[in-house]
DNA sequence: ACCATAAGGGAACTGAGTGCCGCATGGAAG
DNA sequence: CTTCCATGCGGCACTCAGTTCCCTTATGGT
């Protein structure tokens, strides 16, 4: 997570895809005004009459802009839901790309998670005005399950670079990318239905940390440094009495007594 | 997998949505003539032309059936890439609603998962074109997330009420549902890859395996009916030397000499 | 013979998305 | 200042997906 917090020169400029067309002076940050009201006049419009009862010609008529420029900055009817979706993505996977060998590769993909929650934290009312839109429309709901996808492949592809070693190390990778993505979205979701209220990054730091314990390489909860020096386990004989496993156990973790200690 | 063997009675009949009509007699198997007559047609001009290539109007001239009967029988052109979605949905959510309480929950959604599986390799020859369309046409790549998001939402539903009583019961769910879902298409699509000649089953196995051992509440690889008496735990110092612990892994599975047994 | 029901066919319509062209602006070169 | 080009925008027309409405036809029961 500290990996999250003020990175100044990480931002991606502007050179994503679905942009629309760089408007006058080629500077560093230039401003979509027209982009930014087809977006306005579409969720007024959508909020109205719904998605499905508000035409592309409707939101060009609110933004008072010809229609032929709606497709020219949104391929579809439903990427204006999702304006900022493109950048979201070269963002993460710049982030991704910008990581090291060193660190864990479940911790990388968490961070990634995390900044994609930061994009979603920072707007709240338009992050929460998104979901009761694509809670209810079918349409936009299969539209943001190719957005997500783009996220968790994103995230996949990374780790498979990470797992190239291991025998099963691209089933891990889809496995692990898949499990951050449930993990991450249960807790966004979860914000989103409070309306923005509650506080996300501690939920989604623990949802995340569920599955961090389950498939990182290091297993407590600790990061690498403070790990622990000893690894414990235990033996019973299932119909031994419960006193007596309890007595072995605390037996074991004292590290003398009977315990199975080899050291 | 036993559960997944012959079951004869199991099938659901024909009440699945986008069923289109139901032809002639009454009966209990009648045959969509038309229907299967269109898919044929579809996958026939979509090899040739592609699928954005072909038109309605084109399936339904080869079909020699009128326009509005395609629709009728499939909801969008989409649809008829996915023939028996529906019915497939619905198999699976009887299979996980006819679950017992008493089995592993991870389990029953492997196995699940596998009712999945087994329809893809009942039709190997279809689900591999299928897979080679679906994998270069974006909007049947986008469409097939809604379907398998169909399926991970059963999983995950199934999941939510047999973890109802644990304390993040939603998220284990959610995680769960994915990463089972995760695992099979990953060897799914390399089975589809292959062309369909690799041994399915059998990868989809250890890749569910791969799961269910960092998911499952019963650890081990053993079913619940199959388990053994003894639970066996281990304790050992990190910077013993390897061949002190297997040693000690050994007296401890014996359950004589200087282990951690407990009775 | 009559009607009821259900399936197919077909014309016409809405709306998303695309191609093409013309217009305007604005900066650079003559 | 004029010419030229680049770029963004608007508009028209077109294709095609999907829907609505209505008609025809077959079957089956009374």
């Amino acid at each position: 997570m500290e990996a999250l917090s003020h990175r100044p020169g990480c931002y991606v400029p502007r050179m994503s895809a679905s942009q629309g067309p760089r408007s006058g002076a080629g500077g560093t940050a230039d401003k979509p005004a027209m982009r930014d009201a087809l977006v306005e006049a579409a969720f007024q419009l959508f909020a109205e009459r719904g998605f499905d009862g508000t035409t592309v010609d409707d939101i060009v008529g609110l933004a008072g802009v010809g229609r032929r420029s709606f497709f020219r900055y949104f391929p579809a009817k439903e990427d204006v839901v999702f304006p900022d979706h493109e950048r979201c993505v070269a963002d993460m996977t710049a982030f991704l790309r910008a990581s090291g060998d060193a660190d864990d590769p479940v911790e990388r993909v968490c961070d990634a998670a995390r900044l994609v929650l930061r994009m979603y934290a920072d707007n709240p009312g338009f992050s929460v005005r998104r979901y009761r839109l694509t809670k209810q429309v079918p349409g936009l709901r299969a539209h943001e399950l190719s957005v997500v996808w783009r996220y968790e492949r994103a995230l996949a592809d990374h780790l498979r670079q990470r797992y190239a070693a291991r025998p099963d190390g691209r089933l891990r990778a889809d496995v692990v990318a898949a499990a951050v993505v449930a993990a991450h979205n249960h807790a966004l979701r979860s914000w989103l239905r409070s309306g923005g209220r509650d506080d996300v990054t501690a939920d989604v730091d623990a949802a995340l940390e569920y599955v961090r314990a389950a498939w990182s390489d290091t297993p407590g909860g600790e990061r690498p440094d403070t790990e622990p020096e000893d690894v414990v386990v235990i033996v019973s004989r299932r119909s031994a009495p419960l006193w007596k496993v309890v007595r072995s156990v605390e037996t074991a973790l004292d590290g003398t007594g009977p315990g199975a200690s080899t050291d």
